[in-house]
DNA sequence: TGCGTTTTAGATCGATCGATATAAAACCCG
DNA sequence: CGGGTTTTATATCGATCGATCTAAAACGCA
């Protein structure tokens, strides 16, 4: 019983990462979303309830879809080490490709969004932890493996890639240049080498 | 000849700062602005042009009396490394007194206007690299003075502390927690350590 | 003390905002 | 092949957006 609904809410939740994500929370009107999401307005009100629930849902599925897949494509399936450089490689990569300078849903909110929403700012910081958190297991992998230098504690070290993360985010949507956003990780890369002092040759580096 | 003005245009503009810094640019409404301000909206226009271009006034004094003024404080008044701790020691302060979470309105608008707009992205770029080139100018000095590592070249660590100072003040606006920002300084800072391997007590961290 | 000039104040412009009311359309079930 | 239910589409709500217009007010200068 009842009409049966015209559109598909993945898809549709899909568009609304798109809207959120290239013009920010505030600069998103119903109407670009129903447009985008090819429903009208009353169909977005009764299926997703307001703006605000909108938003959650999609930034939701968008944490989901980008830091959780990468996060569980990576860990487990290389050494912490390892899953550390690609997880960077990939977010050097993305940060470069993206020719509309959109950056990271997550960190875009937690500037634009969370410091005016306590229930926001909560689920933000709790993915943020997330992330620290899966930081801090590839390190006590490497750790482990010998692949880490142990002379900083596994918690630092999460903190400071953590940071590293946020800033090439952030730069990158000003300043999208590759040796910029490279010569950033390079050194906190160099700070996990277990050899005694950086083993690093600096013979590589673009000028 | 002609009516005096009944502001302090410097009075004004600190109250445009203001808005801009804790609602930002898009939440910040012509009437938020003229009521902040102590004058009319007629008066606003007359005054500034239009919403834009008072806040590319607001955020040109905003760069000079904050980074500017600290660059100017620490640069030269102390040697290379201790410049770069004191410029810290002040953001994580400042960042864990910042009750309401405005966070840095460069960074802010690095984020929320940049990408949409090329004349503030080229601006802000342009400060950032002031930023970076601060970093380097100190990094430099402390190489000279043998008080900063130089076994990773100055470019990429300024990167990294631009990086850093990024992240700090990304993070602070959704964790204000002082464990942590300082955690992801503190691995920054022993790389600078000249001696060998990090010479580092890791006995002073928190729990 | 008028004249010219600028800034004030207040009203208001059309456009758009988020959200909703109304009712037609589309389905399942009996 | 009508009920019952949900989703559609359209129109529109009051509020607010950035920006402007019209005059009155406040000065220096003649």
């Amino acid at each position: 019983m009842a009409r049966p609904r015209a559109f598909d809410e993945t898809v549709a939740l899909d568009a609304a990462i798109q809207c959120f994500w290239s013009r920010g929370y505030e600069a998103t009107s119903v109407r670009d979303l129903s447009a985008r999401m090819g429903m009208t307005g009353a169909s977005l009100y009764n299926a997703f309830g307001d703006k605000r629930a909108l938003f959650g849902r999609a930034l939701a599925s968008y944490v989901t879809s980008s830091f959780g897949a990468r996060a569980r494509r990576f860990e487990h399936r290389l050494p912490g080490r390892a899953a550390i450089e690609a997880f960077f490689a990939e977010i050097i990569a993305v940060s470069l490709a993206d020719s509309d300078r959109k950056g990271c849903l997550l960190i875009n909110s937690a500037l634009e969004v969370a410091p005016h929403d306590d229930e926001f700012q909560r689920l933000i910081a709790g993915v943020l932890a997330e992330i620290e958190a899966f930081f801090r297991r590839c390190v006590t992998a490497g750790q482990k493996d010998g692949s880490i230098s142990t002379a900083q504690p596994a918690d630092d070290l999460a903190r400071l890639l953590l940071g590293v993360h946020l800033g090439i985010r952030v730069l990158a949507r000003a300043r999208p240049e590759r040796d910029l956003l490279e010569g950033m990780l390079r050194p906190a890369l160099a700070m996990l080498e277990p050899a005694g002092q950086f083993t690093r040759d600096a013979s590589h580096r673009g000028e």
